[in-house]
DNA sequence: ATTGACAGTTCTATTTTAGAACTATATGCT
DNA sequence: AGCATATAGTTCTAAAATAGAACTGTCAAT
């Protein structure tokens, strides 16, 4: 499987993994929710290679999750700031950050704390559900298949060696 | 920047990167989350290559992300189910899955809806903060440094060429 | 004795990434 | 004028990771 692919497959979790799955894209955005915003200050937070770092920019400005926008004009010069879309990825930060911080925190502690400006306090991120408001976890969801899936039990189309692989898949 | 670097850099985001970021990791999560628990199992349903699904599901192992248990003797035949730690993914999973249902489904609709055994209803994941419960989004968080944090602004230790990509992290 | 299921391992070819050097435009210093 | 510095890339070669396919080993069923 192709990244190209991936973006393809009838999952969400495929299509964004496609966009947003690798190390370095997702090191990129963490830097873009730290107010980071050229690429010199990526390159040096990072340590990534520029040819690297030039190419996730440009996959990110495709996607839609940077904008690429002229802060002076000769030399023309350009900095990357996070759309509503990209705004968008901050749960999936956060909730990538609090296992961190859970499972992979040494015996120092937290690398960093958040505050919540609303509440004053210093959080931790909770995921609940937006019909009755609990905190939600794996055992007590049932997944079952919505409108965009691809296979149903009837399918017409038995899927080949080919397919096989994307049957599953939702 | 190697793999192994990763998980030793202040920032919660980086370590959990070295554990599942990379796409294959990420799916092969999903399977589990979808109750997917043998190698064959694995590998028909992602398509993934033999010899990394291997070499990823040791990982994951090592890691204490999922358990290998044996399932039949002669010939020994093992199944692979998800550790606590690796059930606590799940709200990596599901903000992954909720932002590809936000912005990257196609005219067809979401390819899974999850329902709520508690409540009974179809549900999107909201994140919001454990002290006050409102949603949360990235403007209103300030982050600070925590006590595991790398570098004061009195570090003793300046950055050099070679740790100037870390001083940054967090 | 042969076939099939399962869980891997081993091999080569292709693709990606790392690491370093180079280009281009413009400012400011001497 | 000549040179260093800042910024944002591009281009090159070497090293690492992944794809794709074939192979190994154990046991049950026919």
């Amino acid at each position: 499987m192709k990244w190209k692919e991936l973006e393809e497959e009838p999952c969400s979790m495929a299509r964004t993994i496609g966009v947003i799955g690798d190390r370095w894209t997702l090191l990129i955005l963490r830097e873009c929710f730290l107010r980071t915003r050229r690429f010199e200050g990526f390159q040096s937070a990072l340590g990534i290679t520029r040819h690297l770092l030039a190419e996730r920019l440009k996959k990110l400005v495709r996607q839609g999750i940077l904008r690429r926008i002229p802060y002076q004009e000769s030399p023309k010069r350009h900095e990357y700031i996070l759309t509503q879309k990209g705004l968008d990825l901050y749960p999936i930060m956060m909730a990538i950050v609090h296992w961190g911080d859970t499972h992979m925190v040494d015996e120092r502690g937290r690398p960093l704390l958040h505050q919540h400006r609303k509440c004053g306090k210093d959080f931790d991120p909770v995921m609940v559900c937006s019909e009755c408001g609990e905190p939600l976890s794996a055992k007590e969801v049932h997944t079952h298949p919505g409108p965009g899936a691809r296979s149903t039990p009837a399918d017409p189309a038995p899927a080949t060696a080919k397919t096989k692989a994307r049957s599953r898949a939702a």
